[in-house]
DNA sequence: GACAAATGATACAAATATGGTATCATTTCA
DNA sequence: TGAAATGATACCATATTTGTATCATTTGTC
């Protein structure tokens, strides 16, 4: 079970690189990151070009470009990422909700899903690029 | 992202139906479980068949045969049925930590989600079969 | 004993998700 | 004009999930 998988974790171990140079909004190639990073090349490209289009980082075509932080640091959230490399989180797809269940108001699995799940969400809700640079 | 897969939910369906047709000790066969249930027939055998090498179910076999509840309800933990049928539960198999973070000791993902993942491990410890059908 | 009804064991298979690769088109700077 | 970068997209290998199929074995009943 993973909570997070390869391509969430690499756009964040990015984004946190990137955050980190991000003094002068420098722009960063996917040499660079590659680089620092030790990810492989064409999979961190289709990383960043998603990240790109979900408006994320800013993108420079042609000799010296790359990309570059398009939100603050602090705006971009975990749990954001997680749905955009990872569909909806969605824990619990409760089988018994599905009307096989005799009662479906009082569903056994479902509360109980649920309030796990709702944890998780806060959490990573309050989860920010820059909080994990600051470790917290 | 799933917290319960399919098998590890047809699991405890299953486990709920025969603890509450458990007043004495009845034995469920596949055929009357598939009735109630609607899982595919032959899913369910294996399933079964794992819970009773995992000693949470007993079986008979022959005419009449079927299986029953080796363990009190309350004694079953959802985390266990998670863990036969998903392996152990890690939600973190962070890359940050791989030597590759260049601080290994304060690695920044790793933090958060270890305390995401000891929440949602604390709450899967305390389910059981029991407090499922007591709708806890 | 024969037979039917059940599980035991095990191999196979389809669908989906994950973790990538490869390639050509397009833009842009020098 | 050409090199260096991203854009778009198609492909592929592997693992996991969600099953199916089959034969062997046990056991109760006639």
């Amino acid at each position: 079970m993973k909570l997070i998988t390869k391509n969430t974790d690499y756009a964040i171990r990015a984004l946190c690189t990137m955050a980190e140079n991000n003094n002068d909004k420098k722009i960063s190639s996917v040499s660079e990151l590659v680089k620092e990073l030790k990810i492989p090349r064409p999979f961190l490209r289709k990383i960043l070009q998603i990240l790109h289009k979900e408006k994320i980082l800013n993108s420079y075509k042609g000799q010296g470009g790359g990309f570059s932080l398009a939100i603050a640091p602090d705006k971009i959230f975990i749990v954001n990422l997680i749905e955009i490399f990872q569909g909806p989180l969605k824990l619990n797809n409760c089988a018994f909700i599905k009307n096989i269940c005799p009662d479906v108001n009082s569903c056994r699995l479902r509360r109980k899903i649920d309030s796990i799940e709702r944890h998780v969400l806060s959490e990573l809700k309050s989860t920010t690029i820059t909080s994990l640079l600051n470790g917290r």
